[in-house]
RNA sequence: CGGGGCGUGGCGCAGCCUGGUAGCGCGACGGUUUUGGGUACCGUAGGUCGUGAGUUCGAAUCUCGCCGCCCCGACCA
């Protein structure tokens, strides 16, 4: 992409109305635009980025054997009557109304209209397991949005309901999540640890929260040191192994790890003060195991192999990819701006044309975009007629890992310099043939 | 929802106290400048000062209502 010919608006000034790190570094590098509180529009960078992790989420769904779906952002209400939670939800959900007088909600969640999808078309337990996911925007009405993104009203996320035949595979779905979400925040470059959560407003008696250690967090976390040095890594997992998964699982569940909502001050200091640590978190996602309470108050029964009918066993699981966007710019950025992980970068690379104007850096400049493009990447050229400085900054600023950067002094040596975002070390690369050491360099 | 603050061109702000129909910086746009770390010069466009009512000869400035936005708290993925 020329940079002329995007559209990247950047704000060299802070505005007034963004306070947390990453909520300022998103207007400033023109990712979204704030249409009211807590409602954004996302703006390309910002796009592609969402897009980036939307995407990586969806992998490892897929990999775990979840089926995607996509339900309505607007809802009946009557599902939610049968539910018994149209009174509960409160406030929070916001309820609108059809021009026949129907009440309608746009929806905070989807466990009414999945079970209703599920029951009008599964009866039996021949059919299960099976987990239904889909990557969807909803609405909650928050007394009080903040932080940007990640506390908007409305928000993109993931939710994948799971159901089963008894409480044992259901547990196993539960686990199964744990580990494709661990799997997601790992290729997402971040550290999100699970921890014990509260049910909250959904309900139900087994639920984990993941969270990524942020100063700007909105939840004091206490955990044991040793469940950081945790990662799945390259291992392969084999999600139809119901032990194996729970081995896992027990692995990365076991060392003390809550909020303060289930935080025990007694269990706490019972782990050895050196590795006794507490911090603060941005929940990134949550699982919960609720049995029957949807199936039961929505008659989403099965039969089973005996020939009874039973309420099907069933879990939610929830990932904010919107959130995850402010998170990782919570975790990845410095005083110059962002710093993306390889994995969710809007551009692989940015090609900074020193001198414009200049036909032989140009010339130099589009071949190596041309190449690099057919190599299979993603460039950014920045072929504006502005001075380096502003370049520099705005490239700094938007995060992109790799800067290759042409200019006619380098060049007149057959010479061009790759800058590394994260650690600003610059080398001096041969041009060569072609851009073959640009892309050793860049697949290094 | 309780407490606090703010609303003046795209962004950041001044002017308001001590009423006399708007100003600065950045940005945008058009030129010149060909530049190795937030750009030099010239020029142009853009605001009925959130909104409604009131006070006044006269309101961005004073009064009241409403709306919006931000911060702290309670709440929340």
């Amino acid at each position: 992409m020329y940079l002329t010919k995007y559209f990247l608006p950047i704000l060299k000034e802070n505005p007034s109305e963004a306070q947390i790190i990453s909520h300022r570094l998103m207007l400033r590098s023109g990712m979204i635009k704030q249409s009211s509180a807590g409602i954004y529009s996302w703006l390309p960078l910002g796009l592609k980025v969402l897009k980036k992790i939307e995407q990586i989420v969806v992998e490892e769904q897929i990999a775990a054997g979840h089926i995607p779906i996509l339900m309505p952002t607007i809802q009946p209400s009557e599902l939610w009557k049968e539910s018994g939670r149209l009174d509960d939800y409160g406030k929070e959900m916001l309820r609108v109304e059809d021009r026949h007088g129907r009440l309608m909600l746009y929806g905070p969640t989807n466990e009414e209209l999945v079970t209703d999808i599920f029951r009008t078309h599964i009866s039996s337990y021949k059919d299960l397991p099976k987990t239904l996911f889909h990557i969807q925007w909803k609405f909650r009405d928050e007394v009080r949005p903040r932080f940007g993104v990640m506390r908007g009203r409305e928000f993109f996320m993931k939710d994948g309901y799971s159901f089963d035949m008894d409480k044992d595979s259901a547990i196993h779905a539960y686990n199964r999540h744990m580990i494709t979400y661990l799997r997601t925040y790992e290729r997402l470059g971040l550290k999100a640890l699970p921890m014990k959560a509260d049910t909250g407003p959904i309900g139900g008696d087994y639920s984990h929260e993941f969270l990524v250690l942020a100063e700007t967090g909105e939840s004091q976390v206490f955990y044991d040191k040793s469940v950081t040095d945790l990662s799945l890594g390259n291992r392969h997992i084999d999600y139809s192994d119901q032990q194996d998964v729970a081995d896992i699982v027990k692995k990365f569940t076991q060392p003390y790890a809550r909020t303060d909502e289930t935080h025990d001050e007694n269990l706490f200091n019972k782990i050895p003060i050196e590795r006794r640590l507490s911090a603060r978190g941005i929940e990134v996602g949550q699982i919960f195991y609720f049995g029957t309470k949807y199936s039961n108050s929505m008659g989403a029964d099965i039969v089973m192999p005996n020939g009874d009918r039973t309420p099907v066993e069933m879990g939610s699981h929830g990932i904010g990819v919107s959130r995850l966007v402010g998170a990782l710019i919570e975790a990845n950025h410095d005083e110059l701006g962002i710093i993306w992980p390889a994995s969710v970068t809007p551009f692989d690379a940015v090609i900074i044309n020193l001198k414009q104007g200049d036909e032989q850096v140009e010339r130099a400049c589009s071949q190596l975009y041309e190449d690099l493009i057919l190599s299979g990447f993603d460039i950014l050229y920045d072929d504006r007629h502005e001075r380096v400085g502003v370049k520099f900054a705005t490239m700094d600023l938007i995060g992109i890992p790799w800067q290759i950067i042409v200019g006619p002094r380098d060049l007149a040596e057959g010479f061009l310099e790759l800058k590394f975002r994260a650690d600003g070390i610059r080398r001096r690369i041969p041009l060569g043939e072609g851009s073959d050491h640009l892309v050793k360099a860049l697949r290094a």
